[in-house]
DNA sequence: ATAGCTTTGTGTCAATTTTACACTATCCAA
DNA sequence: TTGGATAGTGTAAAATTGACACAAAGCTAT
């Protein structure tokens, strides 16, 4: 409700929209949550873009990206980071651009600059099929993303590259798993995060001596091999370690 | 003329400008280059402004950057980093701002999103009481600053955070200092920007080893004490370091 | 029940990097 | 010539990194 006034007592800025790079993580690869803009965009150019839209003129940008993120999956609370700021004159140049465009009540013909944000959220939390949202919306693995409408594909490199080093300086990481995981698992995650193999005895040395992790007493159940033991993220022991002045996760 | 022709052709954005985060530094300390907004607004508020302006709807936001950076200073082809996207709505909500946004033929009750962007000049390159340019413009530095106009306070401080971190990653300190300069200099720059202490001979042990650095068989002159050998930033070397992977130049 | 599959979980050693730390050399100015 | 200021240099201990292989645990299929 306190969303419906907004929309009423504020208008739509023609120029500014957020664009969300949400990005999951599905135990194996990293995903983005994409938008298929259906079969009438296909025929001009690619289906996918990331979610988005323009901005209401009483709204910030982090409020809009929340808004963007909320409207789409339900989420709220959820990491959240600016990537930048992207705006050519051309970037919108088909002719799907501009049907698209007109869908989200934007006038085709005006210069738009994007703000971009990326997000990290359990895959679990949001799932697309079950959702009364968007039902167009879907995790996509990022390796099979090739193209994207407009300049999304341009904003979801950036986002990854900002990723991958904020996840040096901060322990960014643990918002893509479930509340409770494996070693392995972040292991993966890191790996396809840095986009490079990482050792495992030493990935598991370096971040256990962080002492950010609690150790579970209860293992995995179901899997057809040796079960892993489970951890959690401990969010006091990792505030109490920032308090030193520490910033180095880098694998 | 190239640039006039832009301005005729094309029209300002009442919604979007483009704020630098100028920063040099004068052998000692960080500064930055302020726009003093003049007697009148400092009834009302801070007097210091950083550069900026509206971008005009034909150009993107590097290009609108470097206009920005060029008008003031007369300087182009320097090292320019996007900040990031600021637009809360209530970011202007002092008379003087208003004023201010009339002089630079904004309205001053639209509603601003600003990119603000940062770069790095050597001082030597650009005396304000010597330009033509904007006399109202002048180096300050970082830790006298303690208010800004509208959100450039914020903004100043993301711009220090972001330099700092990209410093980590890629030498750019560099385009701080003059072409020749001492390891003293970079050590103090170094601490500036990191803003901590960095042990000397740790700090240039390091920094050799990087071999990144061409010594000169020049030595300073005119010091009242022992003078230093000169150094040049080798950005041939730099080139192959970086084409194994490097990406860690952090103290 | 057993054998085979799959993934977990663990230690060490060498090489490298980091940290802490103090004195002599050189030039200028008085 | 002396005093003041900064440049320039090495070492040893501690911490971190990187490379590397095998036994343990649970599930599945026979």
């Amino acid at each position: 409700m306190q969303h419906n006034l907004k929309k009423i007592n504020s208008e739509l800025n023609p120029n500014v929209s957020v664009d969300c790079v949400i990005f999951g993580f599905d135990l194996e690869q990293l995903t983005v949550l994409l938008i298929d803009r259906g079969e009438i965009s296909s025929a001009f150019g690619p289906r996918l873009a990331l979610p988005g839209n323009l901005i209401y003129d009483n709204e910030n940008l982090d409020m809009a990206a929340n808004r963007v993120l909320d409207e789409l999956t339900g989420l709220n609370n959820i990491y959240l980071e600016q990537v930048g700021a992207f705006g050519d004159p051309d970037r919108i140049h088909k002719e799907s651009d501009r049907e698209w465009l007109k869908s989200i009540r934007a006038e085709p013909e005006a210069r738009v600059i994007t703000v971009a944000y990326f997000t990290l959220v359990p895959m679990s939390d949001y799932k697309p099929q079950a959702s009364s949202f968007a039902k167009n919306a879907d995790w996509v693995p990022l390796n099979e993303i090739k193209e994207l409408a407009f300049d999304h594909f341009e904003i979801l490199q950036s986002a990854k590259e900002k990723l991958k080093q904020k996840i040096k300086i901060q322990p960014i990481g643990f918002n893509l798993l479930p509340e409770k995981f494996t070693l392995s698992q972040l292991h993966r995650l890191y790996e396809s995060i840095l986009d490079k193999p990482l050792d495992k005895r030493n990935f598991r040395r370096k971040i256990q001596k962080l002492d950010i992790l609690t150790s579970l007493r209860e293992k995995q159940r179901g899997v057809p091999h040796k079960p892993s033991l489970l951890y959690q993220f401990n969010e006091e022991k990792y505030q109490e370690l920032t308090q030193t002045g520490f910033d180095n996760f880098g694998f």
